[in-house]
DNA sequence: GCGGTACGTCACAGTTTGGTGACACAACCC
DNA sequence: GGGTTGTGTCACCAAACTGTGACGTACCGC
């Protein structure tokens, strides 16, 4: 299963390429920088869902990146560094951090820091699901694609969200009508297709061989992941 | 500065007493036991702001009280142990622990790491809240953007401060007038909309393209941060 | 290959939705 | 009373959305 987006920022490319390996292997989706200036950039252009940092970066270091994180927004950020100074620990959670990890760290224990911290950043925001790169949050009625915000409509989006709510399961049109739109409209009608088809056109990344949203023959419709 | 209840449980009395000693230094006010089943019984009880659990207890022990309590509550809990296993780490948050910690702990780092964790439990509940530019103090019930200070109606307030108690979901007009205005309106009433417009000419750079209050048609209004 | 059926695709016009400014009225305060 | 402020409503407009039907294409049993 995946899990977060998350922001690793550390400058010892050997330190970062074994730590992203690690973390993808636990099954999050990982992207990486080597200095605070683009950590911050990433931050604020692709929203991750929590941000490792390391504390020792050159330029702008790991406890000022979270010192100005923390102003914008309630990302979670946990400091990473190779001293285990205790006033090091005090001033990185002063900055804000919600947690300060001494390395070397062991992925597993690494990971369930992640996931005790997002499973409290979350407990409250919105419950969304994770299909691959497709992310639906109920809450906020958004949906990303790889990390990048779809549009789409009302219909569209009650269509997907009641696909999303049995999958694996076959959705003949005549549920369909009633979920969606509600209305016993003509049984024969191309009206779900045309939507089907335009929540493929944006969700799809090949819309003439869908991943998400299946065609079942004779039936109706199927959400499963890829 | 405003501090804690804090619940501590440890069955070594000279451990449990240092600890006391310390937290208290550092201004909290702490409460302890020996036993987890006594923790249990004053959580229920007292509803202390923050656990703070010896792993290693006679009778149920910490991890598994920690299990407990999540099943009943977010209380925030520190697990706490003379062993620093990777496993029990591990084991420790995946029970819903929100950090885990290693004794023998500098009492300034547990404070740290006890304030970090109650700032992120209390974000939601603060009287202040800070997003980008925008400055909500719910004590006060004075908002500000960029120091400027904004004059809201008590009904732009009170939309704001619903939006804001949500951020990042999508609240639906029916919601909101029930929220709001607490009754239960004609359904279809523009009311919501033009209160919402009221509300973005004021705290909105430029409200035709508002960075706040976001329109999601069909649906509702989402406040989220820029 | 053929016929028949089911599904995909597309453009467009009618409808819905929300933004906007004006306005009436109530409440409140000198 | 007279002015001021806050609040709900309305009409109008632009933009967005959506159902529809015609037509093209894939699939299936034979």
């Amino acid at each position: 299963m995946r899990v977060a987006g998350i922001l690793l920022v550390e400058d010892d490319p050997s330190v970062r390429t074994a730590l992203e390996l690690a973390l993808t292997r636990q099954g999050h989706s990982v992207t990486s920088y080597a200095t605070g200036e683009e950590a911050l950039d990433h931050i604020r252009a692709r929203r991750p869902e929590i941000a490792i940092l390391d504390v020792m970066l050159p330029g702008i270091d790991g406890v000022e990146v979270c010192r100005r994180v923390r102003k914008l927004d309630q990302l979670p950020v946990i400091l990473l560094t190779a001293r285990g100074d205790d006033l090091d620990i005090v001033v990185g959670l002063e900055a804000g951090a919600d947690d300060y990890v001494v390395k070397p760290v062991e992925p597993r224990v690494l990971d369930a820091r992640i996931r005790a911290i997002l499973r409290r950043a979350e407990s409250a925001a919105s419950d969304r699901i994770t299909f691959g790169d497709l992310v639906i949050d109920r809450g906020a009625l958004k949906v990303t694609l790889a990390g990048k915000e779809i549009h789409l409509t009302p219909t569209e989006l009650r269509l997907l969200l009641e696909l999303v709510r049995h999958p694996g399961q076959v959705l003949n049109r005549r549920y369909l009508l009633r979920a969606v739109w509600d209305h016993t409209h003509i049984a024969d009608s191309r009206l779900v297709d045309a939507c089907v088809q335009r929540v493929r056109a944006k969700i799809e990344p090949k819309p003439a061989e869908p991943v998400f949203i299946h065609t079942v023959r004779g039936f109706g419709y199927r959400f499963s992941p890829p």
